[in-house]
DNA sequence: TTGAAAATATTGAATATTCAAGAATTGAAG
DNA sequence: CTTCAATTCTTGAATATTCAATATTTTCAA
């Protein structure tokens, strides 16, 4: 049974919050080199695959509420990243494309972001790296 | 080697976001009957041992910039829940402390929180839970 | 001892996020 | 068919966060 007087530091909630803080930090600093905010990449990391990809369906894959992803896109259409089609089939809907741009910064943060990844697992090890995945994943699935 | 084709899925950054986000939402909720934010629960928790915390050590305490806390602090210093005294030993800090109120307060959030805790248990397994806490503490630890 | 650098906390302006409401389109029941 | 509810996205106002600058105190070297 958890007791409720366990100091904080031993609750998943914050155990999480502190890893991903940090984390979140480390892939920050990197992705400054190119002064693309982690969103962003993620943002151009969905959209790569060359599809369209409504609104909706764009905000839960990187994590945003709508109105902030609106936002955002706005950002990045007039950065020239991406743009915005209307869906001819539900014209509520936004599809969502990247740009040439768009893919040839995206190649160059994926580049960043592998060389965090590397570098997680060198001082973190192989091992625990792809076990914690695994752990994460299951969380997930069993939140839903 | 990490991929740098691979989808975004896979990265442990995004990873730890999306479970950190989930886990994060469900605590929000459950708080959420006493209106308190995520951030005021790790504050009154880690001021309820007693002591005198400077705000500096807290902000790192609780995973907040050093201007979003002083200004988080300002509105519980309002509800009454916290109060500050300048550190006599070194008048550059402040320190703060728990109300009593503040303690009441916290007692109620603490077994909300401990019901998440339940929850994660019973749909995630004892087992997972308290590995998935071993390897986080030990990525914080390898990531400073 | 003095004066410059470092540490600590707060402030104000600039940004970003969120909440609630709105506009447009679709779905579906009567 | 028509109308009303649901879906999707955006907007504007209210909040919150962040960055840079400031004020205060301490430290420490000359």
């Amino acid at each position: 049974m958890a007791k409720s007087n366990a100091p904080i530091t031993e609750h998943l909630a914050y155990l999480l919050a502190q890893a991903n803080r940090e984390i979140n930090r480390q892939l920050e600093l990197r992705l400054s080199k190119e002064r693309v905010p982690v969103e962003q990449w993620r943002i151009l990391k969905v959209l790569s695959d060359g599809d369209g990809h409504s609104m909706g369906e764009l905000a839960d894959a990187v994590l945003l509420n709508h109105p902030t992803l609106t936002k955002m896109i706005d950002r990045m259409v007039s950065d020239t990243l991406v743009y915005r089609v209307q869906d001819p089939n539900d014209r509520r809907k936004v599809l969502m494309f990247i740009s040439d741009r768009g893919k040839v910064l995206c190649k160059k943060l994926n580049s960043l972001a592998v060389d965090q990844e590397e570098h997680i697992l060198e001082s973190y090890g192989d091992k625990s790296t792809s076990e914690l995945k695994r752990l994460l994943e299951s969380l997930i699935d069993s939140s839903n």
